[in-house]
DNA sequence: CTGTTAGCGCATTCAC
DNA sequence: GTGAATGCGCTAACAG
């Protein structure tokens, strides 16, 4: 690989005026400029962005991790997120913090690679994302409230609340009792939907049944085996509630095996409103989160920060019940 | 930000003897270690990937450019990459090339920011990416047939057969007229797919309409306008082939809001196999490709590549048809 | 205008 | 074991 002194050499410069004609630098005469270029194509002469940004102590570009790049990607998120990042002349890079804490993330939160990071990844630690905070390096994270460091900002939604408003439209709509099919026990996420969950039906004088509270771990593999559960166990409840729209997929697979009819012997709703939402049969009665939004304040505060404007330590949204057909 | 050189201070100790102390080198006494580990920890020190990148001259990290990060992903491409090279001890970044040539992928395929890029975009000329390839630095082109450069390995599909194979379909279920809505002009895919069209319809005495033959841009909306068109023409034909599944949405939308019922009135055929397919009313019949597979082969590929070893300057893969009920 | 030079933060000889 | 010195490729004073 032929470096920017090669092409200095070649073109019979300094390594300055060479940096400089590639550049663009106004200072350099055009014959110059003509010469440094033709040395460089001719040594096919690549710069070295890592030195670059080395020296200039700046990456212009911002991390998303997401804690699964294989999943219903948050198409509507990422379009959030890249709009203004794009906009602002920085660059996007997503990747996976597959593998915990010895995963990609890690590179890119703790070793000074990108400018900031948006996270949305439950399988990393709040006490890791701490520790990797740090002066001029701002973290937004997304499913969780981590307070302690001006430099990590929280946007949430207000998932208790719309667990509630999604057990309260199943209870107002006649269902005597409403089974709910949890995330992983470390996504706050979860837990909070969770809670709105059990204060609705406190609310509506309902007793939780812990025989109708079952894991699905937020895959559609979970919810399909979780619905399979609750069908063996004899008694079905009269509607399901799914802490997110991927285990609701896999429940409907599960009651359509057995034949049980949604809506019709079943109410079902989701959280999240994925893109496939609308076309499952039936479309999915579901609680929107507002994707597109928060990405977009997302990027917005990471800016601000990375500006040093002083901003809010947490946000948050609330979510908004799409009415479809499975309730 | 604390540089390693604050941490020797710290500590009492040289730079390197704090560098080999944070490496976990044995040579260095434990209780030395123990001093170097504790200053880190005080001054929240650090380590700076850059500066390490640039000085071995590796980042350990591929990247895999997608024209458009808000689109479908392809989570099956996806995990097919992911997984060998997370094996490998290798990082994964995932990047949009939307903007053209002003792009992220700009940074990425020009500028030594990763050990080898995967590039699924049609929206990047040959011309620029032969001009990026170099030395070590291998492109696996997915989309499309680029030679010349052995540092260029291109991985397709067999979309000329597939489009025959689609159409072939429709004829042999005996629609005696289809239709074909392609994708962007610069799109090799699309274009294949065409010829295959083509190809079918003159194996079985049939004239290619210039009417039945329109461009959706392989997006959603674009489907469902170029469906629109079709429909306010008047004369509709007996099924529809769209060059990817995206477009056979809108399609479906399209014609559902025209009360065209498929497939009592009309059939459809998709490309690509997406996630959605399945759920769509009516299952969506479709040539599925191997995206996990071509995932696989890619990441195979760039690491032989990396580790110089000969490989075929292209490789090739066959569709195949998935059944379902939109015929 | 152009060239010399000093780092950016780190890993790595090579002496001691 | 430890420390001083060197260089990865590049930019940006500063000097000419």
């Amino acid at each position: 690989m032929p470096t920017i002194k090669d092409v200095a050499k070649r073109a019979g410069v300094a390594v300055s005026t060479a940096s400089y004609a590639l550049s663009g630098n106004k200072k350099i005469k055009g014959s110059t400029r003509e010469k440094v270029l033709a040395a460089a194509k001719e040594l096919n002469y690549r710069k070295n962005g890592l030195a670059m940004d080395l020296k200039k102590n700046k990456t212009k570009t911002i991390a998303l991790i997401l804690s699964d790049l294989t999943g219903p990607f948050y198409s509507e998120l990422i379009r959030g997120v890249q709009e203004l990042v794009l906009e602002k002349g920085y660059d996007l890079i997503v990747c996976s913090s597959y593998g915990d804490e010895s995963s990609t993330a890690v590179k890119f939160l703790r070793e000074t690679r990108t400018d900031g990071v948006i996270l949305l990844a439950h399988n990393i630690e709040n006490s890791f994302i701490q520790g990797s905070a740090r002066e001029g390096f701002p973290i937004i994270v997304l499913d969780r409230y981590v307070t302690g460091d001006p430099n990590i900002i929280s946007i949430n939604v207000n998932n208790v609340n719309g667990g509630y408003k999604a057990t309260d439209y199943l209870i107002r709509n006649g269902k005597k009792s409403v089974a709910f099919i949890s995330g992983p026990s470390n996504s706050a996420d979860s837990n909070d939907r969770y809670k709105g969950y059990l204060n609705a039906l406190k609310d509506h004088g309902q007793t939780p049944l812990s025989k109708w509270i079952l894991n699905g771990n937020f895959t559609q593999e979970g919810g399909y085996q979780a619905t399979k559960m609750l069908i063996h166990q004899g008694e079905m409840p009269e509607s399901i509630f799914f802490a997110n729209d991927e285990m609701a997929i896999g429940g409907l697979e599960a009651l359509k095996e057995s034949e049980i009819r949604v809506p019709g012997d079943i109410s079902i709703i989701g959280f999240d409103d994925i893109q496939l939402a609308p076309y499952l049969s039936p479309p999915l009665t579901t609680m929107r989160q507002p994707k597109y939004e928060i990405g977009k304040l997302a990027s917005h505060v990471i800016f601000q920060v990375l500006e040093r404007v002083q901003v809010k330590e947490s946000y948050s949204f609330d979510t908004e019940l799409v009415e479809r057909s499975s309730c």
